[in-house]
DNA sequence: GAGCAACGTGTTTTT
DNA sequence: CACGTTGCTC
């Protein structure tokens, strides 16, 4: 079968399983997602399921529609109306369709992440609640975190008078959103998986419907996810599991990595298949990352392997700054595409964004093109929210954050004390700011009454209208256009607007409202009561839940710039990792737990494999962060990648970082290979002048100076109370200076220079 | 009610 | 350093 060409034996298996449980374990760079289409595609081909029956689930839309577009190039199948889809987008389908028996009104809005932060400040306020012990994004998390784990306030442990206090306001946000007729996100998820476990009739449809669930990136999935996923196979649908352990990189925000050993144990225990054999990277790559991620515990277990050669040795410079570190970045570059290569093949990625400022700063300086990921998306830039929020607005007027968001912007003479009113009134009556507006008396009370009555003209004056001339006839109408008008960089945002326009009349136009809503009818579920939102609400849903590109487009050759975490699921022929410094990579805030260091080793296990045919992997003696230069040691990533795959374009200093065992620090001089263990003192310092080879002793890091004597990174020391130790870090500089010293059993210190009284060894 | 200055605060991010 | 937020003044 044609399908089937060209898949290697593992991944062959994988395609086609028998129609049971399986999870695949896919290696960076092994084939994931054609593994995951081409099962899809030789399913429906060989008649075990229809695309009615499929569904595929994701993390993000681009991979939708990645998936969307392959099986659409295998099979000569109409893809509309498949459940192929993100978490969010298929709840979204679902509480749509039901939203009567989800208990949600049909027009029900999305809050995104700042939309939640917003209306979690406005309860504060208005609960009269102190949000300096109760910070926002503080309630946000643990909202959040509540949720994913399917928690409804009833059902949360509180332990102290904190915790009661802050169960007492999720379940006040909770009445909150359902009054003003929004959900957030994670209430997308938790909402439908009520609905299905609550309401047999539609549980079993879809059970019923479903005979085989596909699940991509399953590694990033949470406990409500996993949950979810459960409930919809109870059926006896097939869940077809696939993801990578080793690319779990986002705990921070819920992931459950547990859940990959948990549906091994439960589901399918025989039934694990490894994809090890990588396309993508050279030798040494795969080499220095099956290495580097050994160190981690609680593994499944996977080792990549090529048989595309080793190829070159993995480039390491030191640099003596964060500045000089972009310069050589550039050289490099700059000789990179002298070979020929293509500037969008060439990646820098980092560790945070805040890296990314020097870099530019370098590319720009050089005149090389290149482009930012991270960073504003288009539904996030302000002006498309206030445009988005009159829309709301006129699709259901109680909805407060809209409301409060645009009710006096573009300036109409409505202050906040008028606000407090009108807000004050609405929580007495219980009613939407909107439904209070006539009981504010006065001169305020009449221009909320001539905005509320805006909001009704727009909405009658673009009735049956086509989407994309309401979007036009609402950006004029709200006086957005005229604002923007007046201020001097608005232009940019009058394009923007313009923009929206031009993205409504594509959603109306192609697949968007089709695809995400009609296609969800339930044919066989006529007694549900199905109705069809509006294509204004379709396009809102849309707005929310695809935020729109990070960048990109232009269609420009350009360096890539990016964080790892936005790098992964891409390669590049060339990929620098820059910062690769303690306290940076790994994150300083990331080391109090073994999980937490062991994400950041996953981490780095990502950014190397991004590497097709060269890696670069750099590190500064000092770096300007946060407004003061810290003086940070070498990652201890770098020393847990083989000496062997590596060539240093620097000379090779010391050890990367201080020694578990007290006093055992110290730095080899260039040249020695630095057996574990072998540490010899430091020489005298030498004056570094950057690659040339041939300083036997020089410094590992910066120093400062303090009464006349100097300490550094590395340096031993002693202090009267707690004994011998090493220094492990630095920042500040003259009188602010402080130092972070490991005192071995005494543990470590972080000492301001001035005042401990530490000497040199 | 609107605009400006001081303050403080700083991972990673998709939906 | 560079952002967003708060608090103050006109």
């Amino acid at each position: 079968m044609a399908l089937l060409d060209n898949l290697n034996p593992p991944q062959l298996a994988a395609v086609t399983i028998e129609s049971c449980h399986a999870l695949v374990l896919a290696g960076a760079g092994s084939g994931k997602t054609r593994v995951l289409t081409t099962r899809m595609a030789w399913l429906i081909q060989t008649g075990q399921v229809s695309p009615h029956g499929l569904l595929a689930v994701t993390f993000t839309n681009k991979a939708a529609r990645e998936m969307l577009t392959r099986i659409s190039a295998m099979l000569p199948i109409n893809t509309r109306g498949m459940w192929i889809g993100t978490f969010h987008g298929l709840c979204n389908r679902l509480l749509r369709a039901h939203h009567r028996d989800a208990g949600l009104p049909q027009t029900f809005q999305i809050l995104d992440t700042s939309d939640q932060l917003s209306a979690i400040k406005r309860l504060l306020k208005g609960a009269g609640v102190d949000d300096e012990k109760y910070p926002p994004r503080q309630l946000q998390h643990f909202i959040n975190a509540a949720k994913e784990e399917g928690l409804r306030p009833a059902e949360v442990e509180a332990y102290d008078s904190y915790n009661r206090q802050m169960v007492e306001l999720y379940a006040m946000y909770e009445a909150q959103c359902q009054r003003e007729g929004v959900v957030d996100f994670p209430e997308l998820l938790l909402r439908c998986y009520e609905l299905l476990s609550r309401n047999a009739l539609i549980r079993e449809h879809y059970q019923h419907r479903f005979r085989h669930i596909l699940v991509d990136e399953f590694q990033d999935t949470n406990r409500l996810q996993y949950r979810w996923l459960k409930l919809l196979a109870g059926g006896g649908a097939a869940i077809f599991a696939v993801g990578d352990d080793d690319q779990s990189i986002y705990a921070f925000r819920g992931a459950n990595v547990g859940n990959m050993a948990e549906f091994e144990r439960e589901f399918a225990h025989d039934r694990v298949i490894r994809l090890e054999q990588n396309y993508r990277s050279h030798g040494h790559i795969l080499d220095a990352a099956n290495t580097l991620i050994r160190n981690n515990s609680n593994r499944l277990g996977k080792n990549l392997w090529t048989d595309r050669g080793h190829g070159e040795p993995i480039r390491v410079y030191e640099a003596l700054s964060d500045a000089q570190e972009a310069q050589w970045v550039i050289e490099e570059i700059r000789s990179l595409v002298g070979e020929g290569r293509l500037r969008r093949e060439i990646a820098i990625l980092y560790r945070s964004n805040a890296q990314s400022r020097v870099l530019e700063h370098a590319l720009f300086s050089a005149g090389i093109p290149y482009k930012v990921y991270g960073g504003l998306r288009f539904f996030e830039r302000q002006e498309v929210k206030h445009a988005l929020a009159y829309l709301r607005l006129m699709e259901n007027p109680h909805d407060d954050t809209a409301w409060m968001r645009v009710v006096n912007f573009p300036a109409r003479g409505i202050g906040a004390r008028t606000l407090e009113q009108q807000a004050d009134i609405a929580r007495l009556n219980g009613c939407s700011l909107y439904a209070a507006v006539s009981q504010v008396p006065g001169r305020g009370g009449n221009n909320l009454a001539q905005f509320a009555a805006l909001i009704d003209r727009m909405r009658f004056e673009t009735q049956n209208l086509p989407l994309h001339e309401i979007v036009d006839h609402v950006i004029e109408a709200s006086g957005l256009v005229q604002h923007y008008l007046n201020e001097k960089e608005g232009a940019e945002r009058i394009e923007n607007l313009r923009e929206l326009v031009n993205a409504a009349a594509a959603f109306a136009a192609e697949d968007g409202y089709a695809q995400t809503d009609a296609g969800a009818l339930p044919q066989a579920l006529p007694e549900a009561g199905i109705e069809l939102p509006s294509p204004l609400a379709a396009f809102l849903a849309h707005a929310a839940l695809e935020a729109g590109d990070n960048q990109a487009s232009d269609g420009q050759d350009a360096v890539q710039l990016m964080t790892v975490h936005a790098a992964k699921g891409l390669e590049f022929e060339a990929v620098f990792i820059t910062g690769l410094e303690e306290g940076l990579f790994p994150h300083e805030n990331s080391l109090l737990e073994q999980s937490g260091l062991e994400e950041e080793r996953r981490l780095m296990y990502v950014a190397v494999t991004r590497a097709r045919e060269r890696l670069y992997l750099s590190f500064s003696q000092t770096r300007m962060l946060h407004g003061q230069t810290r003086y940070n040691m070498r990652s201890r990533f770098l020393d847990e990648v083989p000496e062997s795959s590596l060539k240093w374009l620097t000379p090779r200093n010391g050890r990367a970082r201080t020694a578990d065992v007290a006093g055992g620090w110290g730095r080899t001089a260039w040249g020695e290979e630095n057996p574990a263990g072998s540490v010899s003192r430091a020489g005298k310092d030498a004056p570094y002048l950057g690659s040339s080879e041939g300083y036997s002793n020089r410094r590992t890091s910066a120093g400062v100076e303090v009464n006349g004597r100097t300490f550094r990174v590395g340096q031993s020391v002693v202090h009267p109370k707690f004994g011998e130790g090493v220094i492990i870090g630095m920042t500040g500089n003259g009188p602010d200076a402080q130092v972070q010293v490991n005192f071995g059993s005494a543990g470590t210190k972080t000492l301001a220079l001035a005042v401990a009284k530490l000497e040199p060894v």
